[in-house]
DNA sequence: CTGTTAGCGCTTTCAT
DNA sequence: ATGAAAGCGCTAACAG
C-alpha cells in the first residue's frame, strides 16, 4: 500500500486538498471542527505531508549540505571534522536545520553536488576556483568555503602558514636538522595537485621556516599522508622502517600525529625523548592523549559555527560575503622537550 | 535571478523540455548532436536538474536519516557518535547515499520525521514504540533502531545488561562498597522515564551485580548525568564536592567517564589509587587517554554498519526484521587496579 | 469558511 | 529522433 497522499485524506475527510492543506499549515482559516476531523482522518492514515513536494512548492528544504572531499568512513574517523560539525551543528540546532553530509559520489562529487535537497553548502577542503564547485556558483546556490581559497564566496580559514611556521620554527630553534613531514596528501582525484589549499599552506609555512634558519628542504623527507590515524602510523612506520631516522616530526594535522604516536610505541621509540611530536588542529583528544600531544591549536567548533552562520546569513539573501580568518597558535605539551 | 529550469534549457536550445531530460538521463534516446547542443546550453546557464523535483517523481532521494534525541551540539561532541557515524558513512558511501543528521526540531521529533527529505531512518536511543516513532510505521517508512527496543523493526543494539553487569561485578569483587553510578539523565523531553532504552539497561545491569553481591543498593549513588564530558566532570564533582567519597566510578558511557577523568585530576584525584573508573563504549580514545581507560568494549563502528546494512536492505524492499545484538565485554586497562 | 485552479520542476508513457 | 501531455504531492492565489 502506498503512502497516503493529500487527496487520499480530502476524499476520506470529505473536503478538497486545499482544506487538508491548511488543516497542517494554516489552521485558522479553516472552521475548528473542519481541522479536527482533517486531522483526525490523517492521524489515522499516519499521514504526514510529503516533505519533497512542500519543499519543492516551497522552494527550500530547511537542510544545510555539508560536503568533504573524502569518504565518510575517512571523515567520521577524524575527530577534526566531528569538532567542525559540533560548530556547525549547533548553528543547525538554532534554526532547526538538519545537517546533511556529503561526500563524492560515482566519482564525481559534481553529481553529489547536484543531488543533494539542500537550501545551501557548506564545503570544506577545496577552493572555490575547484571546477567541480564552479556549478553553484552559476546556479546561485549559497556555499560557504572552509579551509579552502576564496575571493568572492564566505569563507573560513586559520592561519595556517604562519602558524605552521611556528611549529618548524621552534623545532629548528632546538637544533632539529633532521625532521619528518607527514603532509597532506593530495586528498582525493577531485584536486590534481599537492600544493593545493590547506595542505599547501601548511606545507608551506613548514618550508619556510627551514630557509629562514638555512635548513636544507629535502623533498625526500617529506611524506604525502593519508588524514587517518592510520596513515600517519603507516606514513612514520614506512619511513622509520626504511631507515629515515628524524629527530623531530612535524604532522599536518592532529589524527596524523597520533598515528605517528601509535606507530613509534609499536617500535619502542621514545617521544619525546627519541622524536619530537608537533601536530596541528588541538583536537579535543590532543590534550587527553599521553604523551599530550603538542600542536597548532586552531579554534575548530567556532570554525563550525561562523561557518554555519556565513550560510546562514547568505541563505537570508544577506549578502556581505566575507572571508574570515582565524588565528592558530603553537601550543606546546608533552610530546615536545 | 532565479534559478534555470528544464523549459529555459529547453527554449534556448530550441528543442522540448522532454528533450532536455533525455540528454541528462536518457542520452542513447537522441540524437548526439541534440544531446551535445542541450548539454552545451545547460553547462553555459549552470543548469543541474533539480534534485527535489526529480527525487519527487523518483520516489527516492538517496538520503539516509540519522536521528537522536540530542542536540547536535551535543552528538558531534561526543566520539560515540562520531564512531557510530563512522559505520553508517561507510555503508553511505557504498551505497553513494547521503546522511542526512537530525535532531528533534522546534521541540518536536515527530516534526523533524517528517521534515526530512530521506528514504529512511535510522534511529538512535528511542524505543521502536515511541508514541513519536510510531507515525513512521503508519507511513510504511523504512527504519532501523539502534540502542533501543524494537519488537518487529530492524534493530542492532549490545548486550548492555551483560556487560554493565560485569562491569560493576568487577568492581564489587574487588572490595569495593562505595561506588558512584554515573548514568544517562533521561535524554530530553522526548522521553519521560529513567528506565528508558540503553540507559536502563545498562543501570539494571550494574543494579543486579549490586543485588547479587549482597551490597546494598542506595538510589542517592546513582546520579543522572548528561551524556558529554562537561557532564561527567560536573556529575562526578558535584558529588565529590557535596562529600561523598566513592572508591570506585561506574559510567554509563565513556565521554562521561573521560569527564570524570578530568574532575578528578583538578582536584588532585588519583585514578586509579583513590578511585577506580569503568566507562562503557570503548570509543578509539579510550585506549589513548592517559590513563588509559577501564571500560566495556562494543563494536561501534559495526553497530553503525549493521545498521546501514539493514536500512539499506530495507529500503530494498527486503523485509527480513531482524533484532541483532551484539556482544560486549569488560576491557580493563589503566583506571583499575 | 471552503473549493477551483494553476503551477513548483521534472520524468515518462505514448504518439508522431 | 522528438514532442505533447499527464502526473508526482503539495501550496496558494483567487473565487465564491
Amino acid at each position: 500500500m502506498p503512502r497516503a497522499t493529500i487527496t487520499d485524506i480530502a476524499r476520506q475527510a470529505g473536503v478538497s486538498p486545499t482544506a487538508v492543506s491548511f488543516a497542517f499549515n494554516n489552521p485558522s482559516r479553516l472552521s475548528p471542527s473542519t481541522v479536527e476531523r482533517i486531522l483526525a482522518v490523517a492521524h489515522n492514515l499516519g499521514y504526514t505531508p510529503n516533505p519533497l513536494s512542500r519543499a519543492l512548492v516551497a522552494g527550500h528544504t530547511g537542510m544545510l549540505g555539508v560536503i568533504v572531499p573524502q569518504t565518510m568512513h575517512t571523515i567520521f574517523a577524524n575527530p577534526f571534522f566531528a569538532t567542525l560539525f559540533q560548530g556547525i551543528g549547533g548553528i543547525c540546532d538554532q534554526h532547526n536545520m538538519g545537517m546533511l553530509t556529503l561526500s563524492p559520489r560515482e566519482e564525481s562529487l559534481e553529481q553529489a553536488l547536484a543531488r543533494a535537497p539542500v537550501d545551501g553548502f557548506i564545503i570544506v577542503g577545496l577552493n572555490e576556483q575547484h571546477h567541480e564547485i564552479l556549478p553553484l556558483r552559476k546556479r546561485g546556490i549559497p556555499f560557504v568555503i572552509v579551509d579552502g581559497d576564496a575571493e568572492t564566496a564566505p569563507a573560513v580559514n586559520s592561519d595556517d602558514e604562519q602558524s605552521t611556521y611556528a611549529a618548524a620554527a621552534h623545532l629548528l630553534k632546538q637544533g632539529h636538522r633532521e625532521v619528518l613531514i607527514l603532509a597532506f596528501e593530495t586528498p582525493s582525484r577531485h584536486l590534481d595537485n599537492v600544493f593545493y589549499g590547506v595542505g599547501a599552506r601548511r606545507t608551506w609555512g613548514y618550508q619556510r621556516a627551514f630557509a629562514e634558519y638555512g635548513v636544507h628542504w629535502r623533498e625526500t623527507w617529506l611524506r604525502p599522508t593519508h588524514g587517518s590515524l592510520e596513515g600517519g602510523a603507516q606514513s612514520f612506520g614506512v619511513a622509520w622502517d626504511e631507515g629515515y631516522r628524524p629527530t623531530a616530526v612535524l604532522a599536518a594535522s592532529d589524527i596524523i600525529a597520533l598515528g605517528v604516536l601509535r606507530a613509534a610505541r609499536q617500535r619502542g621509540i621514545q617521544i619525546p625523548a627519541d622524536v619530537e611530536l608537533i601536530g596541528y588542529d588541538d583536537i579535543p583528544v590532543a590534550e587527553l592523549v599521553c604523551p599530550a600531544l603538542s600542536t597548532v591549536h586552531q579554534p575548530i567548533v567556532q570554525k563550525g559555527q561562523l561557518a554555519g552562520e556565513l550560510l546562514v546569513a547568505a541563505l537570508k539573501g544577506e549578502i556581505h560575503p566575507e572571508q574570515i580568518m582565524l588565528e592558530a597558535r603553537l601550543v606546546l605539551r608533552e610530546t615536545t622537550r
